[in-house]
DNA sequence: GGATCAATGTTGACATTGTCCACTTTAAAT
DNA sequence: ATTTAAAGTGGACAATGTCAACATTGATCC
């Protein structure tokens, strides 16, 4: 581990100082605010260090959002851990986590979701990890087609079904459509249980 | 009508060219190119016109966004109308018109879901424009209740739960999610109908 | 050990933009 | 005809993204 603040120059951690400091940014004053100069400034270097290490704001914005498709998979991933036999559980705590994310950082989501990045030609990772988020739950749908749970349909187009709904229900809920005041995590919880189990039972009568 | 251009001053259109100005800029570049100054240039009036009808930039973007509900709210209804015996058609058809409309207008429909409005205190109009879309849905989800096709739950959580999915789809659509190259008609209602058939016949095997 | 060099940070500059203020012009009301 | 308020203009300012030129530093090679 380097020492820090050897002198003004090279202190070894600015990049991810910037992406740390820049999302801090980003939930406190929202996307629109979010300025690379204050970021630069609020990091205690000039305005102009940003550009040593992103090639612009752009490029900044898709190093957030990679991390926020990270936060996706790993929360995927830990819902398959925590019920490993029961997959529609996994399925629904997935579901729940993923709209309790969006909830409770809804400017990481927007940055996600709102086509605000349009990264040149690193678009690779960016869609890299969001691929791996899909990933992610696409294994969840398989964990129950292994247990023979499913009708026969493919498993990513199940994948997409279910984040969809559940993509869905994050934007209303922060759009404020639900309700007035902020959501508390029951109320999230008890909204994905309900999309989620017309999604599994179906909305038709039988 | 008035005759335009009786002179410099007083054109007396000024406040809807603005917003047709400005939607066109928006599918253009974007939200996050879109300038006041450029609209009210191309327009053909001063840099400081707009602001004798809008705010600032906040209001004209909400003026916006309520012509997108708008069109979303009559999307349903021409749904309705087009299948007036089949409440099941209606919701599949107004799904699928929900994902073209986004596909087809992507930066209105980010401008729409992408918090980017921050609107004072006129919150009141946008909001309404908002829910009055979403009753587009739930009369015709009533449809259908009508006709005694659903389950017993309450019409405004399936009318939820619909949105939701087709939402969600619409963003992951755009988000070149599903396909590198733009989508095409026949594969969106493809996907629609997909989610469609998923959520009203679930995905459990029974 | 000293020269070289690429990485990294700084300063200055410029165009664009949102917004405020003061002024001007015009149509309508008195 | 005078007054008045709405509507448009021009100038100004600060904030911002970005570029170019310069400065500092640690590492590399002889």
């Amino acid at each position: 581990m380097p020492k820090r603040k050897t002198s003004s120059y090279h202190h070894g951690f600015l990049k991810n100082t910037f992406v740390e400091a820049a999302i801090q940014c980003l939930e406190r004053n929202g996307i629109a605010k979010l300025s690379l100069r204050e970021v630069a400034v609020s990091t205690g270097v000039s305005h102009n260090a940003p550009y040593r290490h992103f090639k612009g704001k752009d490029a900044l914005l898709e190093a957030i959002a990679i991390i926020g498709y990270q936060k996706i998979e790993a929360l995927c991933d830990k819902a398959a851990l925590r019920y490993p036999d029961d997959p529609i559980k996994q399925l629904v705590e997935a579901g729940a986590q993923y709209v309790l994310l969006a909830v409770q950082h809804p400017q990481l989501h927007n940055l996600l979701f709102g086509a605000n990045i349009k990264s040149s030609p690193g678009r690779v990772e960016l869609k890299q990890a969001a691929q791996n988020a899909i990933q992610a739950l696409v294994r969840i749908i398989e964990n129950g087609k292994a247990k023979d749970l499913y009708q026969d349909r493919a498993s990513d187009e199940m994948a997409l079904a279910a984040l969809s709904a559940v993509h869905g229900l994050s934007q209303f809920a922060l759009a404020g459509h639900l309700k007035d005041s902020p959501l508390i995590e029951k109320e999230i919880r008890n909204y994905s249980a309900m999309v989620a189990d017309m999604l599994l039972h179906g909305m038709l009568k039988r």
